[in-house]
DNA sequence: ATTAATAGCGTACAAGTGTACGCTCAAAAT
DNA sequence: ATTTTGAGCGTACACTTGTACGCTATTAAT
């Protein structure tokens, strides 16, 4: 009978409150590695020890948010592709949805900016994964619609997601105001990026094809 | 007399003592923010109250350490106009010194490159002041070679400075075979980038001279 | 109806932390 | 020659941390 709660939903619900309790004290001010152990526990309402009914480490915590942190933005980018339909510019759509959603979603992305040149390799590793998503479907893109070579398109893709990556990092600290100029800069440097990359990849193919 | 060491003198041998502990203790494994007083002091050999003669905090110290950071370098930045001289591409010579330099001081580089993205504002804007100083130097440097809008010099000095940067970052955990191919690859980035913008404000200034 | 499993708690402890207080003793000032 | 200064030390204290150990109470399995 399980008309209350299952032992297992319990449990998972428990988990849920310390992965959540973990988001919460992350902000402009706290990073994931100056977090304890006994301050996860505290804000997720249980005694210090039954972390570990979840959790081995700290580290396992850590390495569970950053890929829900990972997984939060995938999500952003088929958000932004719907948004794309039948619209303009691939540049400016794309750089909009993502400056919009750090803005309003500052931790997920604290937490990926600070464990990315982080303490932990582990973490370094984790989060660069979840850039490589980023990359590897903008270099898809742009090999479809420009015909690039895969690996040319990836370094080009790559630059992108650093500069647009870097641009969020400054909205972090930025009034509103300031947002949008923030946005315009971003969206000027990933065109010179497209147009110089055009330059040199368009010339090249036309070399070889005659 | 001060054939002995003079009682200034002395003090500011401690201080160099406290600060070269600190630099000596981060890498990989450890970020400025990870270390303690005691840690510190420890390292330094003296006793951990003494460290309050030299500094208030461990943010005073944060501080300074970046600082000393930024002069280096600003001071490798020198060096690399210097092998610039009458040689070739400018992108290639910049971007080899500084990844050369990252390698063999990766402490320094740790430093600003955690802090940059870090937990205390004042160390954020501390180590955005030293990567302005690069970006303006950059930026004059293009606007006197390419005759662009100093704004527009700007924009594009600030993208090249962070993929450099980022490069940097990577460089700190690859192995030495893979140091090559990733400077090649930054190396493209920014021809990328120069030539995207070459074509937007070259085509723009020939539009307004018409 | 018993028994086994386990989520969660309370207590406890060793280790490390920042820093307050007061001392020493050599250099500098008088 | 005497006094003042201040760099550095030792002790001490209150606090936080991770985690080991054993207990309870409830669910799941028998």
């Amino acid at each position: 009978m399980n008309m209350k709660a299952n032992r297992a939903q319990q449990k998972e619900k428990t988990r849920r409150m310390i992965i959540d309790a973990a988001f919460s004290l992350l902000g402009q001010e706290r990073s994931y590695s100056s977090l304890s152990l006994r301050e996860v526990a505290r804000q997720a309402g249980i005694a210090p020890n039954s972390f570990y009914r979840h959790f081995e480490d700290m580290e396992e915590l850590g390495l569970t948010l950053v890929d829900e942190g990972g997984a939060a933005m995938r999500q952003l980018m088929r958000k932004a592709r719907q948004r794309m339909r039948g619209q303009g510019s691939v540049i400016r759509v794309s750089v909009e949805t993502f400056m919009e959603y750090i803005y309003h979603n500052p931790h997920v992305f604290h937490l990926l900016l600070r464990e990315r040149s982080g303490t932990s390799l582990a973490y370094r590793k984790a989060v660069s994964r979840e850039l490589q998503y980023f990359i590897m479907e903008l270099a898809d893109f742009i090999q479809f619609n420009q015909g690039y070579p895969i690996a040319d398109a990836k370094v080009q893709a790559e630059a992108m997601v650093i500069l647009v990556f870097n641009a969020g990092a400054e909205a972090l600290d930025c009034k509103p105001a300031e947002l949008r100029p923030l946005t315009e800069k971003a969206i000027t440097q990933l065109r010179y990026l497209a147009k110089g990359a055009d330059v040199f990849l368009k010339r090249h193919r036309a070399e070889i094809s005659r």
